[in-house]
DNA sequence: AGAAATCCTCTCCGG
DNA sequence: GAGGATTTCT
């Protein structure tokens, strides 16, 4: 071991052995946090400062987990890190929620509900309000009561706090809709943070416990932490006080989802006495992309200032590619990598293609896969979002917990066993009468005065669930599963279906199968099911077996942070799509951010690339280029001529009837706000010709936008939001 | 009851 | 250009 510090920097070797007491590593991109993070949960092994059992290392991806946990191992022995508890928050927490939540009114067999589970849980709340989605969209309210949830804030105090109309209610569906989770022994993505929290509060003694059991408790990417995880991280630590957080401020990219940025700046206040390390060193990018990052950063007025230095040479100038449209932005970066790879023998796993959001991965797949290039989408939609999965993890999970009435409300017809929409409406009825979970009802539907023919389904369905379970209780998930497609027929429905569609279910439900067997060789077990659907609920991507590990992969930007590559092509940088659609600088510089974070994962050469039109919603929508192209120094920007920006310098394409601003001024960079940005439903506006009027809807979006107007004296006009010049009154 | 067709909205990022 | 809700057809 004391070798193995030879590898470290004087810092990185302080932050490691620094093991006892609060500390806190500001690390910059690439400047070897994972490297310290990793040596030192080595160190505290191998020092027998602590058994693995009472480190906790909390991550943010499943990825980062199964990353550090290898990196520890290959630092020590195999079978080192075994009984270390490292994993996301939600992963961890789901462990432990299993073994005690029966003090909080739940049961350990627990469904976990994802963000679609929960969001028709809340759809079908609102109804039963009364609350129509036409006055508040499902959306929202989803947003904001998962918002509280992670700012710690309950339905009560929820209500409280309510102070406009959609908040208000968004409170009324808050409170029922925590009421329905519990009604059905479940927790949706949110109460895996928050739940421990109740559970510490109300049993003290758990806590204390949990205290008492994790002595070193360390935690990656910190600037992401919300107001529950704080909460929780700083609870458990409160014995040991031995809390190590690693975080850089200038990558948090997940305020949306409530992570609060004070949590890293604050830190020291909590832990006065808490050392701090910087690490400022970049072992990862060459200096020309650094100073592409570090130029664009510095634009941002809310950051802790800190220039990264990088300890390699000048590298290569970024490259800008420029193409008509997404095909062929698509095209080049396909070229891009056959013509580097041949004159540069990089290898496919040598480059990285990045995107803002999931949409636009298609396209370059499609022209990936015709240019015969292997490549691995990360994150994309998820195989576990599929709806035939949905289905089957839907009967796994109502085996596992009867009270789901989520999950039996998408199985008990179908496949179709003649159990109709109305059927299911009286069946709810007669349970709440009788004040019993709708399974329960269904079970003693005999006795309910209901049609022989209903009751008859009713029976073979029950008897189906109830085989299953037996099942369940001696067999392995694999045995479950496969009388499952065996009873239900499922496979075999699809087989005979046979359209290409149908086929690639089938195929897809064959691989859910082989996870199970999989997963049931490793694991044996009483709690099998219940561990396998931990995995499920709480894997972002399935670890597909791969034949080779020489692909380029392609991810969201988001998906990127933490990783690197040699060759990274950063596309779609255009204007409001990297950025994104943002109203207030807050949005703008998290945008920043996320750019900062793409541009800091290449290692010695950088692709910048826009496309001047790109379909939107099916139509093809004109594109002006991204900002953050524009906050490079021009001078290491290459055009595909081979020459650099600044020497080429011409007027910026004109799009939109917009003009461009060739060069941006130095400091942070405003974004003008667009006439048209206030506009929806009920503004009020003023037309040049048609006078006054009231917005009635919105539809489209970017050139395409139209707005229908209720004018004062000419009535209802559909206009072109682009062209119409509409003033908002008011 | 259930499949098929149609209309509609909403459109990011993820555990 | 998908998914949900709604309507229409068998």
């Amino acid at each position: 071991m004391s070798d193995i510090f030879q590898q470290l920097s004087g810092v990185q070797r302080d932050a490691v052995q620094t093991t006892e007491g609060p500390v806190m590593v500001l690390a910059g991109a690439g400047s070897g946090k994972t490297r310290v993070i990793t040596y030192r949960i080595a160190n505290l092994i191998e020092s027998r400062n602590a058994a693995p059992h009472q480190i906790l290392a909390l991550t943010f991806t499943n990825k980062a987990a199964n990353e550090m946990r290898q990196r520890v191992e290959q630092l020590l022995y195999q079978g080192s890190t075994r009984g270390l508890w490292i994993g996301t928050f939600h992963s961890v927490f789901a462990r432990i929620l299993r073994n005690y939540i029966h003090l909080i009114g739940y049961t350990s067999n627990f469904s976990i509900y994802d963000s679609d589970d929960s969001k028709s849980l809340i759809r079908q709340v609102m109804k039963d309000l009364g609350i129509s989605t036409d006055s508040v969209a499902p959306n929202t309210v989803q947003s904001l009561i998962s918002r509280a949830k992670n700012d710690f804030v309950l339905p009560a105090q929820f209500h409280r706090d309510a102070a406009d109309y959609n908040r208000g209610k968004a409170a009324k569906v808050y409170e029922v809709y925590t009421q329905r989770l519990k009604e059905n022994n479940a927790l949706d993505f949110d109460d895996l943070l928050l739940k421990p929290l109740e559970l510490f509060r109300e049993v003290p003694a758990v806590l204390e416990q949990l205290q008492e059991y994790f002595r070193y408790i360390l935690i990656d990417e910190y600037q992401d932490t919300n107001k529950a995880q704080y909460l929780v991280a700083k609870q458990l630590c409160a014995r040991h006080r031995n809390i190590f957080v690693v975080g850089d401020d200038a990558q948090s990219i997940y305020s949306w989802r409530g992570a609060d940025i004070s949590n890293i700046l604050n830190f020291t206040d909590d832990y006065p006495d808490a050392k701090v390390f910087k690490l400022l060193e970049n072992y990862r990018s060459t200096r020309t992309i650094l100073r592409a990052a570090n130029g664009v950063i510095s634009r941002n007025s809310r950051q802790i200032r800190k220039d990264l230095v990088s300890n390699k040479g000048d590298g290569e100038p970024l490259s800008l590619l420029e193409s008509f449209n997404e095909k062929r932005e698509a095209d080049k970066v396909g070229e891009m990598i056959r013509s580097l790879k041949l004159s540069q023998q990089r290898e496919y796993r040598d480059f990285a293609i990045f995107y803002r959001t999931n949409a636009q991965s298609r396209v370059l797949e499609d022209i990936l896969r015709m240019h015969r290039i292997p490549y691995r989408i990360f994150g994309s939609i998820s195989f576990y979002k599929r709806k035939e999965i949905k289905d089957a993890i839907a009967y796994l999970r109502f085996i596992q917990n009867d009270q789901d009435t989520e999950s039996l409300l998408r199985i008990i017809n179908f496949p179709p066993r003649k159990i109709g929409d109305k059927s299911i409406q009286q069946l709810t009825e007669y349970s709440r009468v009788r004040g019993t979970s709708l399974y329960e009802a269904i079970k003693v539907a005999e006795s309910g005065g209901f049609q022989a023919r209903l009751l008859n389904a009713l029976g073979a369905f029950s008897d189906l669930v109830e085989k299953l379970k037996l099942v369940a209780l001696e067999g392995s998930v694999y045995d479950v599963l496969n009388s499952l497609y065996e009873e239900t027929g499922l496979l075999r429905l699809l087989k005979e279906e046979n359209t290409a569609e149908s086929l690639a279910r089938h195929e897809n439900l064959q691989e859910l199968l082989s996870m199970a067997r999989e997963f049931s060789d490793h694991h044996q077990g009483a709690n099998g099911l219940c561990e396998f659907m931990n995995d499920i609920a709480l894997a972002s991507d399935r670890e597909a077996a791969e034949e080779t590990d020489n692909y380029v992969s392609l991810m969201t930007v988001h998906a990127a942070k933490g990783l690197e590559f040699p060759v990274v092509f950063i596309t779609g940088l255009e204007e409001r799509l990297f950025p994104l659609n943002c109203f207030e600088n807050e949005e703008l510089e998290e945008e920043r951010r996320l750019f900062y974070v793409a541009v800091t994962r290449a290692r010695e050469k950088l692709f910048l690339s826009w496309s001047k039109s790109r379909y939107l919603y099916g139509q093809p929508q004109a594109c002006i280029r991204s900002m953050f192209i524009d906050e490079i120094d021009s001078d290491i920007i290459e055009n595909e001529g081979g020459s650099t920006l600044s020497e080429s310098r011409v007027p910026r394409q004109m799009s939109n009837g917009r003009p461009c601003v060739p060069q941006v001024p130095p400091g942070p960079t405003k974004r003008p706000a667009g006439p048209q940005d206030g506009l929806k439903k009920g503004v009020r506006v003023q037309h040049a010709m048609f006078g006054p009027g009231v917005v009635r809807r919105v539809q489209g979006s970017g050139s395409s936008r139209k707005v229908v107007i209720t004018f004062r004296n000419s009535g209802d006009k559909t206009l072109m939001v682009e062209y119409a010049n509409l003033k908002i009154m008011p």
